[in-house]
DNA sequence: CTCACGATTGGA
DNA sequence: CCAATCGTGAGC
C-alpha cells in the first residue's frame, strides 16, 4: 500500500490515533530485509494532556514531538524498553500517537520461535514491538518515510472493508499505565485481535 | 548536581 | 505482588 504522508498526520493526535489502527508500520534494515506489522493498538497524547511527555515544556528528550508531523519519537522507558510514537499535528504543536501493538506478518529470525508461548503476541505491547523490530533511540527524530528505515503505509482495502462490515471493530477506551490523565478515552484497538496488549475492562 | 521515577514486562 | 534497570528532568 502507499506510504502515509506527513500532511495526513497534520491533525490532532486524537484524530490520527484511531485512523492509524489498521495501517501498517514498516521496518527496513540496511541489508534490505523488511518486516511489516499491522497496527492494532494506539494511544493519543496532546499538548494539554498531563500524561504527555511534552505537557510541561520542551526538553532534550521530548524535542521531536515539537517538530513537524511524520516525525518518529522514540524513548527509553523503565531503563529497558523503548516506545515508538508518530508525531502528529502542526509543526510546533507537541502531539504524538503511541503505537502500542502490532500484528507481525512474519517473525524476524532473531526471535526464538521455540521460546514464544504465543508467537502471534511477540509485538503485543509498546516495549515488545520495539524489541521485535529492533527499534531504539537511534531512530529517534527520523522522518517516517520510505527512504528511511521506518515508515507507515495506508490501510489495505481488506481492512477498510472488514471495518465497514463490522467484521472488525475499532474499540475506544482509556489509556494504560498512566498516573495522570487516566480518564481520557484516548486508546483505540482492533477487535477481535490476538495481538492487542490488553482488552478493555468489562463491566 | 542529585535522585526519584516512568506511556513496561515477565515472573513469583 | 514485585524486581529489573537507567536516562531524564524537577527541584534543591
Amino acid at each position: 500500500m502507499p506510504a502515509i504522508a506527513a500532511d495526513w498526520l497534520s491533525r490532532p493526535a486524537t484524530a490520527v490515533a484511531p485512523d492509524l489502527v489498521g495501517c501498517v508500520l514498516v521496518r527496513r534494515f540496511a541489508d534490505g530485509l523488511t518486516y511489516r506489522g499491522l497496527i492494532v493498538e494506539t494511544e493519543a497524547y496532546t499538548p494539554d494532556d498531563p500524561a504527555c511527555h511534552a505537557y510541561r515544556r520542551r526538553t532534550e528528550r521530548n524535542g521531536v514531538m515539537f517538530g513537524p508531523p511524520g516525525g518518529c519519537y522514540v524513548y527509553l522507558i523503565y531503563g529497558m524498553y523503548h516506545c515508538i510514537n508518530v508525531v502528529t499535528d502542526l509543526d510546533g504543536v507537541p502531539s504524538a500517537v503511541l503505537i502500542r501493538a502490532l500484528q507481525l506478518e512474519a517473525l524476524p529470525p532473531w526471535i526464538e520461535l521455540k521460546q514464544q508461548k504465543q508467537p502471534q503476541r511477540v509485538a503485543a505491547g509498546p516495549g515488545k514491538l520495539c524489541r521485535a523490530l529492533k527499534i531504539d533511540r537511534s531512530l529517534n527524530g527520523i522522518q517516517l518515510e520510505p527512504s528511511q528505515p521506518l515508515w507507515l503505509e495506508q490501510r489495505s482495502l481488506a481492512i477498510t472493508t472488514a471495518l465497514e462490515a463490522n467484521k472488525l471493530n475499532l474499540i475506544q477506551t482509556t489509556r494504560i499505565g498512566l498516573t495522570q490523565g487516566t480518564e481520557r478515552p484516548w486508546r483505540w484497538y482492533l477487535d477481535p485481535c490476538r495481538a492487542v496488549s490488553k482488552k478493555a475492562k468489562t463491566r
